[in-house]
DNA sequence: GAGTGGTCTAGACCACATG
DNA sequence: ATGTGGTCTAGACCACTCA
């Protein structure tokens, strides 16, 4: 049973409400003081479960109108880790991963000092490639420290996902990761593998990826072609 | 004075002994009941303030312990509209601004649609090269719509900001913007401009900014040299 | 066990948008 | 004029951390 908040109850409901249309683009949600009578709680509750929607833009307040549900699905799930398909913004596409090199070695320094790995611990290293439809559309390659996931060079991913595989086999679950995106020219083994030309242009992304406030968790670069570009918002 | 609501005028009181070293990184916050005393307001109101701090990343809470003071400043700034200097995170370099092209036109239809402008209406296209320390870094070509800053194209920008100017001279605030990030292949003239080979990879940045929550103010398309990453921080 | 942040109540007054 | 969200109060009990 619950143990969950009750405001985080409150929202769960209004977000089903609003992915299964029940709630669509446009609409009012019911005013606070009536989600209160509902709902059998006092405004302030409330408002901490709508708090969370405006966050995550999904709804906006509209002071002396009311709060909307937001019009932009595809702006909803960014600044936000979440899982490739998402990330690559292809909806219903069939996405696949294709691991390429999965094994275990001696961290080089460089991802030993990012990882806070001492000299001479292991790691896991794992390259993804990963399609999209058929073609190739991102090449991702992790390290992982092996004491955090001893078997991982030898157990299959969990729907390729290297996250659900961290959190359902040893319990490791991803909290936040800081990014680096910037472009970069293919190598001839990219080239190949992503189907562009050699010396084209990738986006890249390095990534750190935390679990909790300071044990990283994997060290990720990431090559991806440029006709999936990544959307942001920003707000002021 | 103020205006200001008191919870923000605690943040910013917060905040500023932050940024004064008055309270370091690490350190703990006075709880929040004595916060409370301090500012003689309730706690629910201190709350507010510190809530504010933590979707910023600013301080972090730990349950049972207290509120601390985050560790890297670098990641404070993201996910957020910031002047050019922060977003390419040169910290105090010499960032100055080259104006390349600032002029009149009818609004091609791409432009015209992304800013929901009818066929015939008139923009202001404004072509910025940024340097620092003297390089060039990148190149930002911006298309305004002519009604919201008609003497754009013959005014001075404020500092080389085109949101100042506009804020500051036609009272158009910037509130929010959507990006689409990604890479391509520098042409001969970007390359020229950018001091780059022609053909290399650059960061591409496509931003369209918002005042109210329907109506666009800026279609600005960017291209910066890869040596300047992006940094972003997803949450979980 | 004392202190911290997490949650929640039942009110209140205000500024603002809309009919 | 009415209803909306924005702000704020003065409490309360809880789960958790840490000495």
């Amino acid at each position: 049973m619950s143990g969950l908040p009750i405001y985080e109850v409150i929202r769960r409901d209004l977000l089903s409400q609003i992915r299964d249309g029940v709630l669509r683009t446009g609409d009012r949600l019911p005013s606070e003081p009536e989600l209160a009578a509902q709902f059998g709680v006092s405004r302030m509750t409330v408002r901490q479960a709508i708090d969370q929607l405006v966050i995550d833009h999904v709804v906006v307040r509209r002071r002396g109108s009311g709060t909307y549900v937001t019009s932009a699905p595809r702006y909803r799930r960014l600044n936000r880790l979440a899982p490739f398909r998402d990330e690559i913004g292809v909806g219903d596409a069939d996405v696949r991963t294709e691991i390429r090199e999965r094994r275990e070695l001696v961290a080089p320094p460089d991802v030993a000092e990012r990882l806070l790995l001492k000299e001479g611990q292991k790691v896991v290293r794992l390259v993804r490639l990963r399609t999209v439809d058929g073609e190739p559309a991102a090449l991702q390659e992790s390290w992982v420290p092996y004491a955090l996931a001893p078997n991982l060079a030898r157990e299959d991913l969990v729907e390729g996902s290297l996250y659900r595989t961290l959190s359902e086999r040893w319990g490791v679950a991803v909290k936040w990761a800081e990014q680096q995106i910037s472009a970069a020219a293919a190598t001839e083994e990219q080239a190949s593998l992503l189907g562009v030309p050699m010396g084209g242009p990738l986006m890249t992304i390095v990534r750190l990826t935390f679990s909790g406030a300071e044990s990283p968790v994997e060290l990720a670069h990431s090559w991806t072609r440029p006709e999936y570009p990544l959307l942001t918002r920003l707000d002021a």
